[in-house]
DNA sequence: AAAAAAAAATGAACTAGTTTAAGACTTTTA
DNA sequence: TAAAAGTCTTAAACTAGTTCATTTTTTTTT
């Protein structure tokens, strides 16, 4: 059986950074599980213990922590081709503090924590491709941060939207604005302001 | 010979994720070239292409960029043991925005571009270390872009003191409003405040 | 050990971003 | 397709953090 649709996808990205033989590809892929998540529904949410790491085959999801005053933060913003997860929770098997909700209906692969493990020990090649995968996240991270910490918030939602041109107009403004990490008001400012020009 | 000093620290910290032959140690160690600064001086400066990756095995550096009004933003202190460098620099080979500055007189163990790929192909164990540690890097800087947008400058301050509390004596107040991301007045003030209690 | 330079403290006037509240608009549910 | 729920806009009063200016304290240089 061919692979197709998500599983052409994620051979797709992996294959950006490792070969692999048709046979490892069959292997890869039997590891992995098939998600469907309606709009709105959770992925994980905050106590649970993260199962899975995911790929995200169609759709969008928010990945978010609520503050001791219940205010969300959203982390990001996750579309078709993206990983997503809790990796402290799914590395260390301890309760998360995220929740991840589908803004739209979505489909997604999985692999559990057993079958990551497992990976490794069948094809080592992908120490590599997570070697690669992690220090490129860890490179636009290092800038998010410090973008957060020295932008301003017309800066930072300037940045986003250069940015992620494709994901601006796929969320709500709520979100973008608990994204950048400022109120809903204060984003409608920004937007009317930035938009006059 | 035996490895000793800065050599031990280094095999220490590679040996929390991966096993070493002595061989595999000597030719690892072999690969890597001791520098020294002298406080003040630079690893680094804006315009440089990043040449190293390095590893501390004394002393202290702050990593930082200067925005378009000249205030520095300091994105890491680096201190004995850690690892630090400009990987987006390193690995495109791109001029890097970064400035590296001892605060104290600093000993480093550096890998080279070519070393660092060639150690791949001579132990190929090093993507499994490599993929360990930008994965625990990777969590602890998605924390920190959290915290960046979502926590007042006084709440990073208490942060920053509970998880580093070896690095808040060691740096000036100054360097460390540069990395909450505030100025060093405000930062004043939040210390006596927080000192008060 | 003195002079110079940099860091820290303090305060007053300012600005970016928050809070609260209310009305208009859009999407979801029954 | 009407009602309910959520989203967006606007505005006034507020607060966290900045800016600018001055003095004191600490560190560096000679």
């Amino acid at each position: 059986m061919k692979p197709e649709g998500p599983q052409l996808l994620i051979l797709k990205n992996v294959a950006r950074f490792i070969n692999l033989t048709p046979l490892e590809e069959q292997k890869y892929l039997s590891l992995l599980r098939e998600i469907k998540v309606k709009k709105r529904a959770f992925l994980m949410q905050a106590g649970d213990v993260a199962k899975y790491e995911y790929f995200i085959t169609k759709g969008c999801l928010k990945v978010y922590t609520l503050d001791d005053t219940g205010a969300p933060h959203i982390s990001m913003f996750a579309v078709e081709d993206y990983w997503t997860g809790d990796m402290a929770s799914f590395i260390t098997n301890k309760p998360t503090r995220y929740f991840i909700k589908a803004t739209e209906d979505s489909e997604l692969l999985g692999i559990s924590r057993a079958n990551y493990q497992l990976l490794f020990q069948e094809i080592p090649k992908f120490e590599r491709f997570y070697r690669i995968l992690y220090q490129r996240s860890l490179i636009s991270y290092i800038k998010r941060s410090n973008h957060g910490i020295s932008l301003s918030a017309e800066e930072r939602y300037i940045t986003f939207k250069k940015k992620y041109p494709n994901i601006v107009h796929r969320v709500t403004q709520k979100d973008l604005a608990a994204y950048i990490g400022i109120t809903p008001e204060f984003m409608s400012k920004i937007i009317t302001k930035v938009n006059r020009r």
